[in-house]
DNA sequence: CGATGTTCATATATTTATGTATAGCGATGC
DNA sequence: GCATCGCTATACATAAATATATGAACATCG
């Protein structure tokens, strides 16, 4: 550890642990696998330390390399947040700004409203991060979070959009085969389709519905995109959000008056960012969006 | 915003932002003034905005670069994060630790504790930031932490110590010219030591004893330390720990059964490195040292 | 079992980045 | 008011990092 090594390596190691080979890191980055391999035998070098087993097909990473990841991980998330920063006019909307939401709220919800942020900003670029694994907003690896529980931290602008309305939802063809539950009785003899994960929300539920701990579940599944798709797909009875299946004729919002589970949206931002143009109009955007949708959630179907 | 600039102009520009010249970043990076200074012109090109105007004494960072410091800032604790953790050998007591403390603790109780420590375990070396700022410990800003308030977060090891006590304090030679107080009330015609600024533990000060707050003070620091070398200096009676009083036969602790605030403390570390040999030993080091010095407070004076 | 497509390692050529030397500018001090 | 000292900017020579080309090892597939 004589000096420091080049911050470039950092990238390099990176790139490789990520891709698994030398010659895969290279066409990420645009150089050559002579040259990251160099990079990576510098690195060695500078740290002591063995990083990576080689091997004719691909670069196995030591433990030593393993526990390195994080740093490295959070340099890139860094420099990208930077970049993102730096490349943005100060005064003009314009340059990229990293959403994160839920899968089914960057999937099914978000898209239109920033298809209309676009509209009116087009030099605006988005990033949308729809993954239900929760990125920190404190270092940066996204500008604004679209949140089903209210942030905790300081330092961050949040605004409470409302409630998102669940219920019971089934395919037309579905029900047309094996009738309309009316009770939540009714529902022991039905095709259910549940979630295989414990998650906050499905503790929620229970709460809410002991009988729902009962049921017998037909189809399973982590992915609560899937869940709604195995809805729309017939497969059974399950819970979506209202306000995904009211625009679509085919799907029928069951025992709408006796089950409800509200799922709290939050919006956040880091406060250091409401300075920055781009981010005000699309954290404002967002809240204006969902709180669009979560009105249209509650009309009753045309 | 082609492709991604070489990270290393990153450590270039919050070096520049940090010296404000070309010539003194290049001296601390052990490169030359032009290299820094394209560093530079390829950033701002790469970025599209002016991080810094030319002058010729130095270079002023624009509101861009200041933006952008915090980011840098943060680049380099990852990296020197990194670092540490990949030269230090996995199963041996080596390395780098980086330990955050208050001012008082990490400049009068730590040094012996570190000393014993570094006696058991020659090959390892330390960094203390001795602050009043708390650096982050999840960010590995530092390693290890000693704090005066419960770290929340998770992810974190924490070890309650227990309750430093703090007393009034005097020296020998101030309370000969205008004796001892024995009330509080007494406390009022005399010279006191004071803080200039609002803390937790001044608000908790006057919570246990809401007469201290119509004290008149003769003498106020904003710093713990400079207060506690005050009160050696004889200026006059203030509060410090009693630890760090008792080995002092000039020192007096002034109505000792009447008047003691706690000052709750804590050891804590990333739970990610109660893996690496080095942190844990350091980490076991600290709470006891600490324990041991909490005993000595609480011992009355021989 | 040989052909093909990977991979990494090495030697050589080229490009790129860096260092050196110097000039110009502005502030400070005698 | 001139000398000095710091700074940046530029031109040029050099050193360093990179790409290219190639060979060897291993897996996959017909």
């Amino acid at each position: 550890m004589n000096i420091e090594p080049s911050w470039d390596f950092y990238r390099s190691f990176l790139t490789v642990l990520r891709q698994g080979s030398l010659s895969a890191a290279a066409r990420e980055l645009g150089l050559t696998q002579p040259t990251i391999g160099r990079h990576i035998d510098a690195l060695e070098e500078a740290v002591g330390a063995e990083l990576f087993i080689r091997s004719s097909n691909g670069l196995l990473p030591t433990d030593v390399a393993l526990d390195l990841q994080p740093y490295a991980e959070m340099l890139a998330t860094t420099a990208a947040a930077l970049l993102r920063t730096a490349s943005s006019q100060r005064d003009k909307v314009e340059g990229t700004v990293r959403i994160s939401a839920s899968e089914v709220i960057g999937i099914e919800v978000l898209p239109p409203i920033i298809a209309d942020l676009q509209d009116a900003y087009p030099g605006l670029q988005v990033e949308l991060s729809a993954s239900d694994a929760l990125e920190d907003l404190m270092n940066r690896e996204v500008d604004i979070a679209v949140r089903m529980a209210e942030p905790q931290q300081d330092a961050l602008l949040v605004r409470r959009i409302g409630d998102i309305p669940l219920g019971f939802h089934a395919h037309r063809r579905y029900l047309e085969r094996h009738g309309t539950p009316q009770t939540m009785a009714e529902l022991a003899g039905h095709r259910l389709i549940g979630f295989d994960r414990q998650t906050a929300y499905i503790r929620m539920m229970r709460k809410l519905h002991p009988l729902a701990d009962e049921l017998a579940y037909s189809f399973r599944t982590s992915s609560h995109l899937a869940h709604y798709t195995a809805i729309r797909a017939g497969i059974g009875i399950g819970i979506c959000q209202t306000g995904l299946a009211r625009p679509n004729p085919d799907l029928v919002h069951i025992m709408a008056d006796e089950f409800e589970i509200p799922l709290g949206t939050w919006v956040a931002m880091h406060e250091s960012l409401k300075t920055s143009p781009r981010c005000r109009v699309t954290f404002d955007a967002l809240v204006r969006g969902l709180l669009n949708y979560i009105k249209s959630c509650k009309e009753t179907r045309a």
